[in-house]
DNA sequence: TGCGGCTATTG
DNA sequence: CACAATAGCCGCAG
């Protein structure tokens, strides 16, 4: 293993210096420096990972992944690495969408069409004629494309060699990628450190999938309990308790109706039974009419328990929240237009209750620390607004910014948050020509995100990612012109959002990935990020200097993201033992 | 069985 | 009740 150690330091390779590697289990590991395909004594490795391990004790390289599926299978088997360069991760930044498996990736990086892409669908009589000329050995097929069974099977984890050569390859299609971005950046110029961001998010990623969040199970059960009763012996026990919920609902009704209180357009017929007509029954509306009949208040009573019997209830505690006392889910690190980071199982859109069960474990604490006012000071950074950026020297920005418009905050606020998700009516709407005149540079950034939008332009935020607008843009010609005009004001406020909500989450991985670097040292763990949002757990003894380097962090991050000093950002940082502890 | 609509939860 | 996401159930089409 010292050998393979070796042999990179000789080869030159140093911190920071790509080293790609691909694992697989009982074959090996292949590693491969750009332009060289090394192949060690990798069949008799035993134990993979522990190969990484020591090469990162030693050298510390970048490692080149395809995709984190490699980053997760480190952070399982308990390989802590620096740094990474995740092929999938750039693709998303340079292309955009979801998909960013290698057939796409090699095909897109040059520029093959991907309608005539090979797949891996059934086998036919065509696919066997070409499978003839087809070198099993070779990766690229003699048209330029992966082959299908390379870049969709598990051909590449068949040998040494061929592992080996499928790291050789995501080493190549790593400095492909950075050729494309040193392009990118004429026009770009923050693009090279987003892809570098978003390697280490994915990295962040695979480790809180594999740590989980800690949340004490009895604590959790009792606050089910308070909305849903005890936890039910019997799927009959189950059903009864369902019924006595429909009927404290029912009871104000005349006796012998029958209504489904889960079907949305027999709860618009139960209340127009007493006499309430609405055009949908959601909680908001709802809360307007409870003095207008008893059942009202019963129905979002019935509401409040019945999500929690479905969704946040006892069964989702039996699936996520394993033994050991983690609520575990899967984490992205790129999700959507705009590149947030998002988590299944709940972990992003828990029950606010449900926080009081979120617990530290003995002898820990959590520095959780959330952003204050994100987005309106980031469309400060990335559009250059002067005047908002001023006003982003207060720790509460709309006070100045309500000064500036001549109106109180409240209104100032809405009207900021307004126009960046392209709200044009109601109260609002007089004051966007005093934002105009005010600042005028950020509203003419929204403005032109929100044209690009409109006419299906593509668009790239402050970091350089593609949000790509094409793909229900078009213009059908089965919409009449109201709903064309509707469709295109809806994809203008997609566009006008993206860019703000997009740079937001660049922010907050930047910010993310130098706690998580800075804080190794201190053991601190980050197991919950939340848009603007970070819960890190951490030997209580550590609490204190955590709470410290999350706060430096974010002045290091902003000043990373942008190098403009003129826009502030806050934090509030606390240092607790429950999550629901935390002020606000 | 798959999918759009409705609803609720979070930032 | 704008923007984003995950997730569950209902009703309808295939």
């Amino acid at each position: 293993m010292g050998v393979i150690v070796d042999e990179l330091g000789e080869a030159g390779v140093g911190s920071g210096d790509l080293v790609a590697v691909a694992l697989a289990d009982g074959v090996g590991v292949g590693l491969a420096l750009p332009g060289t395909e090394w192949s060690g004594p990798l069949g008799e490795v035993d134990g993979p990972v522990s190969v990484v391990a020591d090469v990162e004790a030693a050298l510390a390289p970048r490692w080149v992944v395809w995709s984190s599926a490699t980053t997760l299978a480190l952070a399982q088997a308990g390989v802590r690495v620096a740094t990474c360069w995740d092929v999938a991760a750039v693709q998303r930044l340079l292309f955009g969408g979801w998909r960013a498996d290698p057939a796409r990736v090699w095909a897109q990086l040059h520029d093959l069409p991907l309608t005539t892409m090979p797949s891996t669908g059934p086998v036919d009589l065509f696919s066997l004629a070409e499978a003839a000329d087809v070198d099993p050995e070779q990766p690229i097929r003699p048209d330029g494309y992966l082959a299908a069974d390379w870049a969709g099977g598990e051909a590449w984890a068949a040998t040494p060699a061929r592992l080996a050569r499928w790291a050789a390859l995501a080493a190549r299609v790593a400095t492909e990628q950075q050729a494309r971005l040193a392009a990118l950046s004429v026009e770009h110029p923050r693009v090279g450190m987003t892809a570098r961001v978003e390697s280490a998010a994915e990295l962040l990623c695979a480790e809180m999938t594999v740590a989980g969040l800690p949340v004490d199970r009895a604590d959790a059960e009792v606050i089910v309990a308070g909305f849903v009763g005890r936890r039910p012996r019997s799927d009959a026990e189950a059903a009864e308790l369902r019924a006595r919920r429909d009927a404290e609902v029912l009871r104000h009704l005349p006796a012998g109706s029958h209504y489904d209180l889960r079907s949305p357009g027999q709860v618009r017929s139960l209340l127009r039974r007493v006499g309430i007509e609405v055009p949908d029954t959601r909680a908001w509306r709802l809360e307007a009419l409870r003095d207008q009949h008893p059942v009202v208040e019963a129905l979002l009573v019935w509401r409040k328990a019945e999500r929690v019997a479905t969704t946040y209830g006892y069964g989702w505690l039996d699936q996520h929240l394993v033994p050991d006392g983690r609520l575990r889910g899967k984490w992205s690190g790129s999700d959507g237009a705009a590149g947030r980071m998002t988590a299944s199982a709940g972990l992003h859109n828990m029950p606010s209750d449900m926080r009081a069960a979120v617990l530290a474990e003995p002898g820990h604490v959590f520095v959780r620390a959330d952003l204050g006012q994100i987005e309106p000071r980031v469309l400060a950074a990335v559009s250059g607004d002067r005047a908002l950026a001023q006003a982003t020297h207060d720790d509460d920005m709309y006070a100045p910014v309500a000064r500036q418009l001549g109106v109180d905050r409240a209104t100032a606020k809405v009207a900021v948050l307004g126009t960046m998700y392209g709200q044009t009516t109601g109260h609002s709407a007089h004051i966007l020509p005093r934002l105009r005149a005010t600042y005028p540079v950020a509203m003419a950034y929204l403005e032109e995100a929100d044209r690009s939008g409109q006419l299906g332009q593509d668009l790239r935020t402050y970091g350089g990612r593609l949000v790509r607008m094409g793909a229900t843009a078009t213009g059908d010609a089965s919409l009449d012109e109201q709903a064309a005009r509707s469709r295109a004001a809806a994809q203008g406020r997609y566009g006008r959002n993206a860019l703000v909500q997009g740079a937001a989450a660049e922010l907050f991985k930047v910010w993310a990935a130098t706690v998580r670097t800075r804080g190794a040292e201190l053991d601190a763990e980050i197991v919950l990020c939340l848009h603007d949002e970070l819960l890190v757990h951490v030997p209580e003894a550590n609490g204190q200097a955590t709470a410290d380097l999350v706060a430096t962090s974010l002045h290091e991050a902003a000043h990373r993201w942008s190098p403009t000093p003129s826009v502030r950002f806050v934090a509030d940082v606390s240092v607790i033992p429950r999550w629901s502890d935390a002020k606000a």
